[in-house]
DNA sequence: AAAAAAC
């Protein structure tokens, strides 16, 4: 059986991989780091959860331990479609290279300019981007690309879906032609080939195959509901109370400005969520993310920004509030969940109008999805049928001290905080005509910082982060992130273990 | 019917 040090990996490598409790490698890994290792460029199809993130990682560090980085000329560079993944890709780093000295540096959007260039000046061996904010540091003549030995384009299919291609053409012009490039995607429509087959020169091509059995390890279920908001989320609050073996859940919904009237009916019902979508400031959504997978907030409502490659381990339950209306995403938002071999719940709300949706949703994952009627408690295998708890409507054991009807026009109007100055530009929706100060603005403002302790359960550790810090204190938050290297749960054997449920489901792409 | 990303 292969191991990783049969792989060609130097020795701080792979120490460091030992180090983090790994010997086995996943496919994706296996074919990709000898190539790579060999400066071939790489075509490697796969979706995230397949180790993919590492098969580049490892390669790479080995590789940039021959020689040293000089200011402003960054020797690597991978491009992400979003914050959160460039962010976790920075974790990688410093998890797979903490015998190394390396400079990484992280060029996002949403936090300032200074830190990243006092980087920059320093000479970074890796620099992890979105394009965006790569192009703004380039244009302002701070970046000289000319150094780049390595360049990673990394889930190029979304990327295209999010409009990057030309941006990301753009950023490859400005990179010499004898780079290697290692060019990541899960699926292959005809104009990711032809961006690849632009972009690589004979390169190696390792797919890793979908599985066809069905997954077993995530129930599914429908729930029919009403259409008024307010009849969705008492129906969501039922159900989520309803769940026993609720460990943490990530609740989906289509807008963003669903997500923040979600957040915040929730947070009034006093359950401990957070919230997390595109247009919160960046500060909010690092601390929410980082919130969430360390257990101090148990509900995350979510915008389909954290649908898919976000690595957070371990959720027990995924809740559509809204069905997707692009089957795939469905296919991605449950893929949250039933990693690694646990089971995992996921629960769709679906309303007269999203029939065609979820018809949509059977045909693409080739099953039916069974329907959950009456005693939403009534989960084979999850959850024990069990009348005590069931709550009234309207009224559950949650509601403590905070008793507010949720259809109040607080709801309406409290929303804006977290959702930024371009949404509040682009909303048709009247809310700004209310948007008085004082009380209200206390209320957005412990949402937009996103933690919220669990207000009934002591036991659960919960050291809510606030906006109490400082303007120019973000990098605290950032260093302690990068220091948690533990992993969840048992030693695994190989990056495998993390396949995501979506894998295991038959049917096409 | 949406979201994601630069200022």
């Amino acid at each position: 059986m292969t191991t990783f040090s049969d792989l060609g990996l130097s020795q701080k490598v792979l120490s460091a991989v030992t180090d983090a409790g790994y010997t086995i490698p996943t496919p994706i890994q296996e074919g990709a780091i000898p190539p790579a290792l060999q400066r071939r460029d790489i075509l490697g199809i796969a979706q995230t959860g397949t180790g993919k993130t590492a098969s580049f990682v490892l390669p790479m560090l080995t590789l940039l331990e021959k020689g040293r980085a000089r200011a402003r000329m960054p020797r690597t560079l991978i491009l992400e479609p979003t914050r959160e993944l460039a962010a976790q890709v920075a974790e990688n780093f410093e998890k797979y290279g903490k015998n190394h000295k390396l400079n990484v540096a992280l060029l996002i959007g949403g936090v300032s300019f200074d830190e990243q260039d006092r980087k920059l000046e320093r000479g970074a061996d890796v620099l992890i981007c979105t394009p965006g904010r790569l192009l703004d540091h380039c244009e302002r003549g701070k970046l000289l690309m000319t150094g780049v030995e390595v360049l990673v384009i990394d889930e190029a299919d979304r990327m295209l879906d999010m409009g990057f291609i030309p941006d990301i053409e753009r950023i490859a012009k400005l990179i010499p032609f004898t780079r290697q490039t290692l060019f990541f995607s899960a699926t292959m429509p005809p104009e990711i080939q032809k961006l690849a087959d632009r972009f690589l020169q004979n390169p190696e091509r390792i797919e890793v195959a979908r599985p066809a059995s069905t997954a077993i390890t995530v129930t599914q279920r429908f729930v029919a509901t009403h259409a008024k908001d307010y009849e969705k989320r008492s129906k969501l609050r039922d159900l989520v109370r309803a769940q026993e073996d609720l460990k943490n859940a990530i609740i989906f919904c289509n807008r963003k400005k669903d997500v923040a009237d979600l957040f915040r009916s929730l947070d009034r019902h006093g359950f401990s969520v957070g919230a997390l979508h595109g247009d919160m400031d960046q500060r909010s959504r690092m601390a929410m993310l980082a919130n969430f997978k360390d257990g101090n907030i148990q509900l995350l409502v979510a915008s389909d920004v954290a649908a898919r490659g976000l690595d957070i381990p371990d959720v027990s339950h995924v809740f559509n509030f809204d069905v997707p209306i692009h089957a795939e995403d469905y296919v991605h938002r449950i893929g949250r969940t039933g990693r690694a071999g646990r089971s995992g719940a996921a629960f769709t709300l679906v309303t007269k109008r999203d029939t065609k949706f979820s018809d949509a949703i059977e045909k693409l994952i080739d099953k039916k999805v069974e329907w959950l009627d009456g005693d939403l408690a009534s989960l084979p295998a999850l959850v024990e049928s069990d009348e005590r708890e069931k709550p009234r409507r309207g009224r559950g054991r949650e509601r403590g001290e905070r008793d507010r009807s949720d259809r109040g026009e607080r709801s309406e109007r409290s929303a804006e905080r977290d959702r930024g100055d371009r949404d509040r530009a682009n909303s048709h929706k009247s809310d700004n005509r209310r948007d008085d100060n004082g009380k209200e603005a206390i209320v957005a403002d412990r949402g937009s910082d996103a933690v919220k302790a669990d207000r009934h359960n002591d036991t659960r550790p919960s050291q809510p982060v606030r906006n109490q810090r400082p303007a120019n204190d973000d990098n605290r938050d950032r260093r302690s992130r990068y220091r948690r290297d533990e992993d969840d749960g048992p030693t695994p054997v190989g990056f495998g273990d993390d396949i995501p449920a979506f894998m295991l489901i038959a049917g096409k792409a």
